[in-house]
DNA sequence: ATGGTTGCTTAGCAA
């Protein structure tokens, strides 16, 4: 089975490489961050002529997560539903073929000190209550998206210049080490030890010819799905030609 | 400190 997450940075925008990735890549279960759609825009017809069923938490203009499944998924779940400020459209979870998965947009954080930046922090740590709350650890659990969190070092251009911006803040990474001590795993480091592997690159300054790029998309499985996970690849290739996203997507293999 | 680019929405915000 393939499982894959892409922040396609608006789902109109990028409708005809959506499609075209899908038939090229034949994922099973495709996670999709920053839709920037309501649910009645989404373009399900020509996801479905693709033989694909959607579970969608849409928004206008901003955020918005769906998972895209060729098996119809079951038990749709949107948000934390822990009492808390669910506004925006973050989240989106699913049972299906067996697994349990999650779509996940953490915030950007815009700025270190700003509200924004509180919301980050405080969304990490909801989704760490989340999992308590609903996942067992027994579960073939994936959690991927846009975590805007580069985990280490190595997953940094140049770790020196980003350390302490909101990508790469000890803040935020202490918040993201607490929801994979959860259990997850992070399955692209169960298969690539070195640096110079990104998921995402800034539209400006050439970010992505010269490579200077940050590893913040990811696929971090329960240790009974980690097990099985035989690959793990970004598909570098997808951010290249005409109107890319400035994110490439992550892809699994999963013995299942 | 600012700028560089893209997308959505209509000059400015978010990323």
């Amino acid at each position: 089975m393939r499982l894959a997450t892409w922040n396609v940075n608006s789902v109109r925008a990028r409708e005809e490489r959506l499609l075209r990735w899908l038939q090229s890549s034949r994922p099973d279960i495709v996670c999709l961050q920053e839709l920037k759609v309501t649910e009645d825009a989404f373009p399900m017809d020509e996801l479905r002529t693709l033989g694909y069923h959607a579970a969608i938490h849409g928004q206008k203009t901003y955020n918005g997560v769906a998972i895209l499944s060729r098996v119809e998924p079951a038990d749709v779940e949107r948000g934390f539903a822990d009492g808390g400020d669910d506004a925006q459209a973050r989240l989106v979870t699913v049972r299906v073929s067996g697994l349990r998965v999650a779509s996940a947009y953490v915030p950007n954080g815009a700025e270190v000190g700003s509200d924004k930046w509180a919301y980050k922090l405080e969304w990490l740590k909801r989704l760490r209550q989340w999992l308590d709350r609903r996942v067992p650890r027994s579960e073939m659990f994936a959690v991927c998206g846009d975590f805007n969190v580069a985990p280490e070092p190595r997953d940094v251009c140049d770790p020196t210049a980003w350390e302490g911006t909101v990508l790469f803040h000890p803040e935020a990474r202490r918040a993201l080490d607490e929801v994979r001590a959860w259990g997850l795993v992070d399955s692209f480091r169960l298969h690539h030890d070195g640096p110079g592997f990104y998921s995402w690159w800034d539209y400006r300054m050439l970010a992505f010819p010269r490579n200077q790029g940050l590893r913040i998309d990811h696929v971090f499985l329960s240790e009974p799905l980690a097990r099985r996970c035989t690959a793990a690849t970004i598909d570098r290739n997808e951010r290249k030609g005409k109107q890319p996203s400035d994110h490439a997507p992550v892809v699994v293999d999963l013995d299942v």
